[in-house]
DNA sequence: CGTTACACTGACGTGAACGTCAACGGCTCT
DNA sequence: AGAGCCGTTGACGTTCACGTCAGTGTAACG
């Protein structure tokens, strides 16, 4: 008898199946200190916060930051009631990552343009080169 | 008596320093196909042509595409009169990576938004929490 | 003509992000 | 108790994207 998701914990297979990465990545994050799961034995069970810092962790990744500065990123999330200094480096390097990945939106939205273009003048060139000649 | 920018080309002294990169990128560039500067004998120069490429891969790594990737969304652009079925496949491939950048997008908005959001809190919890307790 | 300065070509090294493999531990079904 | 199964821990291998270093070339300057 299996309760399937008992207390809203997932084993490291449940994660695997439900993100599409394996064991090893899994086990590598913790490694990291980007996820933290419960430890019964030697065992992990993954919660709630560990799949919520999962899906930031990937996302992050398509977005090309290192693991390094996802971590860094992730922390600013739940570290609530530190102190008041810590909390103010915090809150200055979210505004930074803020900015980054806005000026990584502008870019983005750039390079899509382009692309757009690039394709209509494709469409162009398929469409009407026997008109001319 | 150096020209300076004789005819539009550029060496790769003046491109590592223009586009913040190293003598060893660039060659690691050109090796892989990403770049196709002129060769005077042994040496380099860069044209306006691989300027633009530099800049969108330089863009492309920002966005977390490997140099593969990158290499192939280049070569669309400059795919002029193929014959028709290479056309096609590139057109294909350019939609492909369109939509991918669109999604991108699409995540990237809302990775800004849940930032904002967490930076909102932080601001909440940094001002009021006296009154409370 | 020698020296300086930059450029080039291998070849090997490196850090990040995992993959792979071996050996072990602990359930659980029979 | 034995046989499957996960799951875990090292330890080593791998790929990508370069860095670094040695040796060579060559153009220019004094």
């Amino acid at each position: 008898m299996k309760p399937e998701a008992s207390g809203d914990v997932m084993t490291i297979r449940e994660m695997c199946e439900a993100y599409d990465v394996t064991p090893r990545t899994l086990r590598f994050y913790e490694a990291k200190a980007l996820l933290a799961p419960i430890r019964i034995g030697t065992r992990r069970l993954f919660t709630r916060r560990d799949r919520a810092r999962l899906t930031l962790i990937l996302r992050g990744k398509r977005f090309g930051f290192s693991l390094d500065d996802i971590r860094e990123t992730l922390d600013l999330y739940d570290r609530d009631g530190s102190d008041a200094a810590q909390r103010d480096r915090a809150c200055e390097l979210a505004r930074k990552r803020l900015a980054e990945m806005e000026a990584q939106r502008a870019e983005l939205d750039q390079a899509i343009a382009e692309l757009k273009e690039a394709l209509a003048h494709a469409a162009d060139e398929g469409q009407a080169p026997q008109r001319a000649a």
